[in-house]
DNA sequence: CATTTTATGTCAGTCTTGTTGACACTCCAA
DNA sequence: TTGGAGTGTCAACAAGACTGACATAAAATG
């Protein structure tokens, strides 16, 4: 009964929702749940005539004021080259500032102007009313498996960035 | 006591988790999540010349085998130039056929050949291994929940043509 | 039968965002 | 002083999305 019960148990946790079809299930699942998730914030971007990456350094910028261009590159994972034409542009549009360091003065520490604040706020609010909606309609334990899932599944190092982002004030 | 912990009930499921921090932790999860959910298939896609686009292209024609050129647009939600592009490589590499529809001599009804069904076995055995890693990390409770908040991020007419994917064979 | 609509394909041009490679400048540290 | 790190910029290129225009074949409709 009992060895009978456990085997039950290691086939619910390893093979019954482990099929491909399952699999199948959740790859198509993140495509289409990525596309409505960028779906809101695109179309105010596109009023801007911005772009997902504008979108994704304003984000980062925001959530770490001061953050150096190097440190953004490690988050974005992209070459300086891209990063760079994007900042230009909203350092051009007083969207961002950059600053010399005062210790390292090769360092440029990246800020929010007002206006960029602006936008950000702008792109978060259409972002987490989608967002806020999905966690309402699963409901707080579905909400703590999705966290759980897609934290495991980035790469180590990106899993290491996530929960560094999570350290500082946020 | 009652109204007490029916009180506390309505914080931890409507407030206590949808703070900003926690909805932009969502934000960066899925942001994270979804590069490394694309990194491995990308890695053995670029051996081959191909992009996103051709995983996508080719994922879906095996899920619904026989399907038309106007149906996959609308699953992928580009359109018929782009889409045509990809077709047009993966036809000439042999990776896929085009056969003109028996009733509706309009249609073209499209098929994975030999060849094309390895190379998505490839992908998808690269793509679920990351993915079974993940759900096995996280736990069935957590995967349900998973699918959970990602169908409800959909746009509806996303969720449908999901939805629509389960019912038939897969 | 004539016309319109639908499904598909294709050409041409544009945009965003990524890539390499090369080079310059500043400045810290050995 | 020299080497290397952090940063900026130029040029060229590619993938993959877009729009607009046009062509063809076949189905649907009048």
């Amino acid at each position: 009964m009992k060895s009978n019960s456990s085997a039950e148990h290691w086939l619910g946790e390893n093979l019954l929702y482990l099929t491909d079809a399952q699999l199948r299930q959740g790859t198509e699942a993140m495509f289409f749940a990525y596309r409505g998730f960028t779906a809101d914030p695109d179309k105010i971007l596109e009023q801007f005539g911005y772009g997902r990456a504008h979108h994704r350094a304003i984000h980062f910028i925001q959530v770490s004021p001061g953050s150096t261009v190097n440190n953004l590159l490690s988050i974005l994972g992209i070459t300086k080259q891209s990063l760079n034409r994007v900042l230009r542009t909203l350092i051009a549009d007083g969207l961002v500032e950059s600053h010399v360091g005062q210790e390292d003065r090769r360092e440029r520490h990246l800020f929010l102007t007002e206006t960029g604040r602006a936008l950000e706020k702008q792109l978060s609010i259409a972002q987490h009313k989608r967002m806020r909606d999905a966690f309402r309609t699963a409901g707080p334990d579905a909400v703590a498996g999705f966290r759980k899932v897609l934290e495991s599944m980035m790469d180590q190092k990106m899993q290491n960035i996530f929960k560094e982002l999570r350290r500082d004030g946020i």
